[in-house]
DNA sequence: GGAACGATTGAT
DNA sequence: TCAATCGTTCCT
């Protein structure tokens, strides 16, 4: 059932040395694969979104190390965790060398297998409502605080290359950012026309489709 | 020490 | 449209 998950393997560091913009266009189409609990759970990426180091006040490190962010500063390939609104968790791929604090937000992702156990920890049972936001997407992976800082290149919780890669690809806005938290910057991707992206692109923000 | 706020979600 | 819910951040 579900699909072949023997031979999926980690994408090594260096993928996460790229530029961080290009890093959350080329995760769409990978599978985020996790051996938890006995079950393989497996979901293609839809949706990705880029915090900077530079230029960038939304990013969490905008203003420096802290306690918090502090993950964002360590080496490519690191899982950056954080709880928002006191009851969510949201989970970033750090990017960048040591000392760079940039990572990719991923936002969305296609449910295909350890299907059961996602809509398990959701708590729902539609695919859609497994997987289609941050928080959402990191509770269907069992992610939690602990996991924060870990090493998404190797182990048991790792992204693997795209088996289908995406066709035309959406570069728009991000999501949920105030006013002054770079929210104009195109920094969002997403598969163009995916039914599993968190929400569609806000009516006034512009879309850039990039063929491939 | 205290207050305001947030890279969200789910119900109304 | 709105409440839930609490750690982080920043101000006093």
């Amino acid at each position: 059932m579900g699909m072949n998950t023997a031979e999926l393997t980690p994408i090594p560091p260096d993928f996460y040395l790229k530029p961080t913009r290009t890093v959350a266009r080329e995760l769409l189409g990978c599978l985020l694969v996790r051996h938890l609990d006995g079950e393989t759970l497996v979901a293609r990426i839809v949706e990705a979104e880029a915090y900077l180091a530079e230029d960038d006040p939304g990013c969490h490190a905008a203003r420096g190390r802290t306690e918090r962010n502090s993950v964002m500063f360590g080496p490519p390939g690191s899982l950056y965790v954080y709880l928002i609104y006191g009851m969510h968790l949201c989970m970033n791929l750090v990017t960048q060398p040591e000392g760079v604090p940039e990572a990719v937000l991923l936002r969305a992702a296609e449910p295909l297998a350890g299907i059961g156990a996602m809509r398990a920890r959701r708590g729902r049972h539609a695919l859609k409502d497994l997987c289609s936001g941050p928080a959402k997407l990191a509770q269907a992976f069992g992610v939690t605080l602990a996991d924060n800082s870990g090493d998404i290149t190797r182990g048991d919780f790792f992204v693997a290359p795209a088996a289908d890669p995406p066709g035309r690809i959406a570069i728009t806005t991000r999501v949920g950012l105030g006013e002054g938290c770079g929210e104009e910057l195109l920094l969002r991707s997403m598969i163009a026309d995916s039914p599993w992206i968190s929400r569609p692109p806000r009516p006034d923000a512009p879309v850039i489709i990039e063929e491939r």
